[in-house]
DNA sequence: GGGACTTTGTGAACGGAGGAACAAGCCCGT
DNA sequence: ACGGGCTTGTTCCTCCGTTCACAAAGTCCC
């Protein structure tokens, strides 16, 4: 699952990048001018320690005596995370959560444009979703070169998921989110993130049970 | 966002049970009358040790020489996660992502039940999304009451999500899943998980942008 | 019944991440 | 020019989580 070295930045770091990503938008919004280490802790809910050393990886950013210079923070942080271009994205499976996912319009907004819509039923081929035909699944390698894309989506039922990751890999894609309730297995060099909303509901529900049988001790 | 001390079982020890639980019912399906630590890891897609450690948290399920019985490591993770009885859900925001999640079927079948919808739009008040009738925001309260719910869910866009929480902690909701992209404050005792799907998608771009800056090393 | 084999449960080493604290550096007012 | 006040960058320490390795314990076969 580890996606290897990528450089030398831990992993926990890259998952705060884009919270620290997202508080800077808003302060960009706001035309603030430089911002504080705690400041932005506080926005992105971490420590401000934390957010100091996370930014140190990548060089000295900031200015001691004043803060960091948002409109710079926020260029530095798009380079780190590939986002000074556009991403296209081919979703796979149009069941209820992929036409979801294709209509919803929180990922144009940060980057990424859903380029293609794929479905192993034919009944679903053809018909257009948020303004995108929905294609076969058979074609998935020629929509993959030809739109460039390396981002796949997977939002089919579990049982074609490592099916249709394997044609994935195969068409070029190298990084992939699963919304499928599997354990994939893909090889060196693929990174893969996991989705599974059930699985962060039988969490909540760990604590939610726990919380009522120690009693509210608080 | 620490959910404080539950017991003793590491947090990471608990978001991993769901895997298990998913791996277990596989291998119920499958007649399987017991499985070794190693074939579960391999499943769950961990490391053997691991697994072995995670379950001698809750007591010795296993018997040596033979490995684990799945039925009983089926009720005892199922015990441990309180899913012996479904739980009822209120998902807040009938966009998109809300709708779809209203239909998605998957949370039926691992103990969760949506008992209501609620939007604060109300020209979308009254209507019927997966044979639920949406309730406005105002009712907030009274529903949750009434069906004893405990887990809310967020799909409202990022401005109104702070109050929604608000809202649902006024109510009596003890465990919220966020997929609004903002960071929810919340007072001690309260769960939240949050999943943004732009976040996932950005930490993809950066280990692609990597792989592709440092050249295919492999 | 006993020995060989298998697999669990756990003690200990190891690595990474988090947080406190402080020195270095920058700005501003006088 | 210079001192006071901030804020960063970094060091050090601690803690949590992972992994190895092995003893304990059970099964199976002869």
């Amino acid at each position: 699952m580890a996606p290897a070295i990528p450089g030398d930045i831990p992993e926990a770091t890259v998952a705060r990048l884009p919270v620290y990503l997202r508080a800077l938008q808003d302060l960009a919004d706001e035309n603030l001018g430089t911002v504080s280490s705690e400041r932005l802790a506080e926005m992105a809910g971490v420590n401000a320690a934390k957010v100091r050393k996370d930014l140190s990886h990548f060089g000295s950013y900031g200015t001691r005596g004043v803060g960091y210079d948002v409109e710079y923070l926020l260029f530095q942080i798009r380079r780190e995370l590939g986002l000074t271009h556009d991403w296209p994205c081919v979703i796979v499976g149009m069941g209820n959560l992929g036409q979801a996912l294709a209509n919803y319009g929180g990922f144009r907004d940060r980057g990424f444009v859903v380029a293609a819509l794929v479905d192993a039923d034919r009944a679903k081929v053809g018909s257009t979703i948020a303004g995108v035909e929905v294609s076969h699944l058979d074609d998935l390698a020629s929509l993959v070169r030809h739109h460039n894309i390396s981002i796949g989506v997977i939002a089919t039922p579990s049982p074609a998921a490592q099916g249709v990751a394997d044609q994935m890999i195969a068409a070029g894609i190298s990084s992939i989110l699963n919304f499928a309730p599997v354990v994939l297995s893909v090889p060196e060099g693929i990174s893969v993130r996991k989705v599974d909303l059930a699985v962060e509901l039988q969490i909540l529900t760990f604590y939610n049970e726990r919380r009522a049988v120690v009693g509210s001790a608080d």
